[in-house]
DNA sequence: GACAAAAGTTACATAAGTGTCACTTATATT
DNA sequence: AATATAAGTGACACTTATGTAACTTTTGTC
């Protein structure tokens, strides 16, 4: 009945990321992203109102697709393959750790009528408390230590991915030892 | 022989440095900022051609005042005084991390003809280069991991700070623990 | 082949940011 | 008191982003 779309949603979110992550939230403008997607800026309003509503749709579409792989983690025996596991992939979607920071800043300004808003502002919390079972795990096999806060060590796990490289450490040694500090710290063992 | 001035330059550089950590580069305008110190805007272009130069100059100041007070790292004698002298003044200017990370942002979409540029361009250079002398200190004394890249290591030390705390973890517990799992890993010793 | 319906475009009004210039205001010096 | 001078303002022209409405294009269905 309807002629055929010029883009797909796929696409979309894919050109928003880019320019996201590299303007961030006020630099992210319809003009910009029109441009990527070679379509005039008012077709994009045909599927979204605003910025925001575009922005809160499209990270809760990146979220979602994080925690799908992360459930993958359940599939695993035992907490060491869990914990390679994660990192590998926390590695792998390096941008979501940045986008889940952006998320809060969107939230931050967005006004309270979203709908979206209460999707946006579950999945973080949802992702904490499903990386949360995996530290309990850990805890009960006797692998991390009881004392230091569930919270601290998602984060921590979390944050390594975007320490920066900036004298280029090759990719598989910058891991292996990021590994190392998380799980035995740097220090020498007297 | 002129009239006084209605701000100074710390003044200024203190509302920057809020909406910058608000707004982020994009989002930082020469209205907001005026608005904010209410002075005119035009009054600003008195002191910075543009948005870049006034960013840049702040920059080179927060990061300066930041190294300044790292250099008292020094007087500190033997590494485990340095490391806690590290991770507290890091939690003491909280924001530097940020900025430091922002900077790489301004000079990615920076006009090479500036002036300001190249010193923007050589303080995180200069602070990895301080902090690297602390790192060697510490390998000399047999305290750290020799295999581990010094880059790693002070990039570890200064993304801690960034770790969200949502579930509002007391800060001394918080620090308390971070220097744990940074000295000693997270993870039991069997 | 005409029509319905969604996809897409062009064009407009409005709002906000930028940079500049002529102008006014305050103040120390003489 | 007169004046030089830096501080500050108001207003203009220009650019870019926003949101909407009237219009055209494509495509399946009858």
């Amino acid at each position: 009945m309807a002629r055929e779309r010029k883009f797909n949603t796929v696409e979309l979110f894919h050109e928003a990321k880019q320019l996201l992550l590299q303007h961030g939230y006020d630099g992210f403008t319809f003009s910009l992203l029109a441009d990527r997607m070679e379509v005039s800026r008012a077709a994009l309003y045909k599927y979204y109102d605003n910025k925001e509503e575009l922005i809160t749709d499209f990270m809760v579409y990146e979220m979602e697709e994080f925690l799908d792989e992360l459930k993958e983690i359940e599939k695993l025996e035992g907490f060491e393959r869990q914990f390679d596991f994660l990192i590998d992939l926390i590695f792998k979607k390096t941008e979501v750790h940045e986008l889940i920071r952006a998320a809060e800043h969107v939230i931050a300004r967005m006004e309270a009528a979203f709908t979206s808003r209460e999707k946006l502002e579950k999945l973080p919390l949802d992702m904490y408390k499903f990386l949360q079972r995996f530290i309990l795990l850990g805890k009960a096999e006797g692998k991390l230590k009881e004392h230091i806060p569930d919270g601290l060590i998602i984060g921590f796990i979390l944050q390594t991915v975007a320490i920066p490289n900036h004298f280029g450490i090759p990719k598989a040694e910058w891991i292996h030892s990021i590994k190392e500090i998380i799980s035995q710290g740097m220090f020498m063992n007297n």
